[in-house]
DNA sequence: GCAAGTGTACTAGTCGTATAATACAGTCAA
DNA sequence: TTGACTGTATTATACGACTAGTACACTTGC
């Protein structure tokens, strides 16, 4: 069974987009695999204190890319091949590393500065 | 005049938003200067194609933050200090470094990785 | 003075997010 | 079989972002 202790939602980002990132981000962390049950409907919006259609827009997009599968009555799993991780890794590194350069780019940050920023301050970020 | 020339908007963040950061990026890169004149809102609705009252929501947010000032009838200017300018860089990297080492943690990637995808891709991106 | 341009304010409507409540259909274990 | 749980679907409501249109007060240049 999928955990979401570590899934803490952002104000100002959609909630389903969060969960449809949570999930993609641990199945290219390896931390949810293929065949890993997830929460039901119910079970999820209580534990996270949202509507349960909230959750079940964010199911219905997971499973519109193949990412799960949900059966009637049975609840929903992980469907992930080598090669689904494989573009979900490459798509969310392209996302995040073309955000993080444009904006300091726009503040006038040079890549040695920006490394030397990341570098110092990669600790002190939780997960 | 503030040019608004590499203004590109981004489908999922309020406009409104998205002019507050172009403007306090502009004023950390020292692209925008203390004194600096801004477009009347109807002119920056009109180049941006956009309602006026989406611009009007912008430069309000703006004069609460003390980043402008508005004349009645004559137009809007910037109002930036040396302290001004170092909060915001301050403000405006720790969200950025924040955000993209929280992102990358989640999908297992480890610092070395991560200063090495910001170094090889730094190119890449247009600011 | 006058007209054009400016900042400011207000109401109304659309759209997307999220909530709320309900209903129906299927699975599974006791 | 039955009951609890599951996925799925529908309708209604609330709120914020954004659009649309209008109005008023003020400054500036002619």
């Amino acid at each position: 069974m999928i955990s979401f202790d570590t899934f803490h939602p952002v104000d100002g980002v959609p909630i389903y987009q969060q969960i449809l990132l949570f999930i993609k981000r641990g199945a290219v962390a390896g931390t949810i695999r293929d065949g890993d049950e997830l929460p039901s409907r119910r079970m999820l919006s209580a534990l996270l204190g949202i509507n349960p259609n909230t959750v079940q827009k964010a199911f219905h997009l997971l499973e519109d890319e193949n990412l799960i599968t949900s059966q009637m009555g049975a609840g929903s799993n992980m469907t992930l091949s080598e090669d689904k991780i494989r573009e979900l890794r490459e798509e969310l590194l392209a996302d995040d590393i073309r955000s993080i350069t444009a904006s300091l780019k726009q503040m006038g940050i040079d890549k040695a500065e920006a490394l030397r920023l990341i570098e110092r301050n990669w600790e002190d970020t939780e997960a």
